[in-house]
DNA sequence: TTGAAAGCGCTAACAG
DNA sequence: CTGTTAGCGCTTTCAA
């Protein structure tokens, strides 16, 4: 049995796809006796409207193209997460790619989306894509007036709605807790050093040194390759005895830091607090649970949904808008406890 | 600058519609000249043919569906992962509904992807969907034809391909492997008591027993709903003495097991062994490391994305397939070491 | 109460 | 070399 369609049913009646269309819509210009007949025989024989049809006709597909550089890493599942949720309630399906880190794969997924197949676009750039800094394939997008909204991951270089971490204000309130609790020399280690979140995270960083009168060294950013061995650079690290902080820049890095650190029997909080960014599944679960850094991601999918929603359903110009997420600082006890005389972080 | 058709550059050119569709696929039919002019002022105002369009033309749109009841879990994130990579680099793009482990939203989901948009669909089904054991929705699915590959947790009602893991197998492995570790009296935790994949463990585990000549004991079977408390469940449990094993039908509940029992200072294995379900990434972290079954769950998402595909392009009939996966278990610190004379178990 | 025709954007067969 | 036509499945005037 073959996809029923209109032309099928009105055969089968002897009338024309037109009345069936309306027939089937209860359309009061039809009989009731055709009406009931034509709905019944629809029912039976399942009928569908052909989707892709009225997308044609409508010239929209109420879907909405959704593009992560990875979806194994948690905060990205919880933003995808987030999106699929509101979308789904407001009627949009989602069409999801992976970038996979790859500024390649993120310019055909651009331009497989950009051809009319959804309505609109939510994306986070790929490390290539940021570390190139060549946006041509969003640039065309815009061109095309489809609506976009960037999040995390994002450039200046397009104007479009975006939804990202306040990262420097992240690096900052976590470098000041870190002070707080005592620390006195604190590293960052860093697995997204190209990334424009890492970068901000940083600077957070270096403000909250500066405030604190502490000069800034180069040696204290550990920068993690995909190819380098996390332990050599941590032994490297902690070679330097005056290292009491550790801040890694997600929660892979974070565990494996905490891991290499209770290997080389160096006591955590004691010796060196360890803060991770992306509050996980991970870091509740391992001795000492860590102290990190949550990024509220499923909160950013529903954000940038919405808006991205809004915009396509409100044609009228609205200015882009820029959201800014605040982190919270999750305390477990890979931290210690603050001295008094510091303003605890609010979430 | 709306969206460029041929119309619009026909009209430019005051040439015709089908003129320029041959023009742009650089048709030897038409003049070098027109080509030219063409060609670069489509490029130069970027236009991209509306897929929509072709989708209709065709009849196909090189998309598959893909329905996951909860991507937050672990194995399906994998799962997921798999399917995009294969699709992907076979051609066709992946459009992800979550039915949030609800039956109502499986269906609307089933029917939003079978109303054209798709050429096929992959999913397992929701949590509520098994307990019902109603599958109508699927059964329209086949009726209309459309290509399906069934993940996981399926049903035999309907009649398609299908991806499992052994489930059986590997809920008798593991019972063997906990005997062979010397373990006395097995419990198995299962927050998925209603789906088929935890009966299928639990019959593995039976067998495995009645292999071993040990009664089974339906006080072993811990079922914890959504609502329940699994402190007080493994209280309950572990009340009796003489319980040494536990399997944990999931990772979380494996974990979370993991942290009840050393709260109550019980000693993880030497007290009681634990094995879980699902290897992922909390698992490797805790202490002691669970030794977990893995399912390969991106390699059951590769394999049925490939399945579905070869289904789509190869119109002729063939038989139904079900490949069942084999689990492998990962030994870790949360077991103790076999004995000999038991065959450890092979990938 | 029903039907014919146009059109969404595109391709392909067929004419000129 | 270029254009006309028909059609993918559907909705929506407008005409009968």
């Amino acid at each position: 049995m073959k996809k029923l369609t209109l032309k099928d049913i009105a055969s089968h009646f002897g009338v024309s796809i037109s009345t069936v269309s309306k027939a089937l819509k209860d359309s009061p210009e039809i009989s009731e006796a055709l009406k009931l007949k034509v709905q019944a025989f629809a029912e039976e024989r399942n009928y569908r409207p052909n989707r892709i049809a009225l997308n044609l006709l409508n010239k929209r597909t109420k879907a909405i193209g959704v593009i992560v550089p990875n979806i194994l890493n948690y905060f990205f599942t919880q933003v995808f997460y987030g999106i699929e949720k509101t979308a789904n309630s407001r009627g949009y399906s989602i069409i999801s790619c992976i970038s996979d880190e790859s500024y390649k794969k993120e310019i055909q997924t651009v331009e497989l989306l950009g051809s009319g197949i959804v309505d609109g676009l939510i994306l986070s750039l790929s490390e290539e894509t940021q570390a190139k800094d060549s946006m041509g394939h969003l640039k065309n997008l815009i061109k095309n007036r489809i609506p976009m909204v960037l999040f995390d991951r994002v450039t200046n270089k397009i104007d479009c709605d975006k939804v990202v971490v306040d990262d420097f204000e992240a690096g900052y309130k976590t470098t000041k807790y870190l002070l707080g609790t005592g620390c006195k020399k604190i590293a960052i280690v860093s697995a997204i050093f190209n990334s424009s979140v890492g970068k901000l995270r940083v600077k957070g960083y270096k403000k909250a040194l500066e405030e604190a009168a502490q000069e800034f060294n180069d040696q204290c950013i550990v920068k993690v390759g995909k190819q380098d061995d996390l332990e050599v650079l941590i032994s490297l690290l902690i070679a330097d005895k005056e290292i009491d902080g550790i801040i890694a820049l997600d929660e892979m890095t974070a565990v494996d830091t905490l891991n290499i650190l209770k290997m080389k029997g160096v006591e955590v909080p004691n010796q060196i607090s360890i803060v991770g960014f992306t509050n996980g599944r991970l870091s509740k679960y391992v001795t000492p649970a860590l102290t990190m850094v949550s990024q509220h991601g499923q909160y950013i999918g529903e954000l940038a949904a919405n808006i991205l929603i809004d915009r396509i359903e409100y044609e009228g110009r609205m200015p882009f808008t820029t959201k800014l997420v605040k982190t919270t600082l999750i305390e477990r006890e890979s931290t210690k406890k603050l001295k008094t005389g510091y303003d605890a972080p609010t979430a």
